[in-house]
DNA sequence: GTCTATAGGGGGATAGAC
DNA sequence: GTCTATCCCCCTATAGAC
């Protein structure tokens, strides 16, 4: 049960939730409805097909990593603080109740999603994987991260450690992944 | 349509390729039943229930890499070439129609798939990672892999990458996989 | 915006004939 | 081992009242 004041709002939270807790094929109109305390018929007022209510949750969630790294408190970091406060996105997933990325959610099901929310999905990785790129180039740049090859494929290694280490640590346990964590760390300052 | 010797086999053959293209949540046993040119019923008989046939797939898949590597031509091999050896199994996936490990694929739908599956990923997960964590060690010892920190926590780093990696490349494109897959052998040498 | 009611389909699973 | 038939549940989605 959860108080409604926007239930546009609220529907996007759990919706959200139960992506990143059960995927998309694991979680059901009901489910939302039961704890938001409505029916099932009140989901599709605001959402009308499944595909829809997931293309929302998606945009939303891209637009919330557009406001924190354009927002000065991150985009004036030293390019270590800005790794680590990436990390501690997902580090606070795992600590929510073991939640996945969004991103490694849905790829992982992306055979058996909606043709718009696949799409959805590579804009959202597209963007992670750019921000990260350059926030790479700038560390090496500055002479704070060291690493061989190209920025954007260091970037598309530790995005998909982390993202695999988020999954894998469900099984594992949260100490599995800090310590892919810090061994991605380890590496960058080798 | 598949031509039937072994019904057993060939049921165990398409859960398999089900589970690792659209997920447990995302194929069902009409799925399997109309590929294999008999009904629903039929696939019961051999599979009681769906938690049944996901631990079956996953029993299969362990004992299949324990073959692999207890077998001379992969336990003879220079670690270099194991390391290979290893990244060409996912390689291989990734060719076969986009596939992901059977791992990230379960691990990703955790909380929506049955306890008894829960554990049997979990099993074989700790298997590979314990695989991994001795070439990488051999490899150190014998100088050709170069990395700071723990063998078990770079084994951890490598394989959720590749796994990442694998469910990246679904949106992203087969390039992604195989840049992630360089960069990892990269870093090993710096 | 939310409700009741319901359509319409797919899912997992079982019983009993062959 | 596979079939037909069927059960029962859950799912997405819609229509129309309030």
């Amino acid at each position: 049960m959860v108080k409604i004041e926007n239930s546009q709002r609220t529907i996007l939270n759990l919706a959200e939730a139960l992506l990143q807790d059960k995927g998309f094929n694991g979680f059901s109109y009901a489910h939302i409805a039961s704890e938001l305390g409505v029916k099932n018929a009140a989901i599709h007022y605001h959402f009308p097909s499944k595909e829809d209510l997931g293309i929302a949750v998606v945009k939303r969630y891209r637009d919330r990593f557009h406001l924190w790294i354009n927002n000065a408190r991150v985009k004036d970091l030293s390019p270590e603080a800005k790794l680590d406060w990436f990390f501690g996105i997902y580090t606070d997933m795992r600590a929510d109740k073991g939640k996945v990325c969004l991103v490694g959610s849905l790829e992982a099901e992306f055979n058996s999603i909606p043709a718009g929310l696949q799409a959805e999905i590579g804009s959202l990785h597209k963007e992670l994987l750019k921000w990260l790129e350059a926030t790479l180039s700038e560390g090496r740049g500055a002479g704070v991260f060291k690493f061989n090859g190209e920025p954007a494929n260091k970037a598309a290694l530790i995005l998909s450690s982390v993202q695999g280490a988020l999954q894998m640590a469900r099984a594992l346990g949260t100490r599995k992944f800090r310590d892919v964590v810090e061994q991605i760390k380890l590496d960058l300052m080798a």
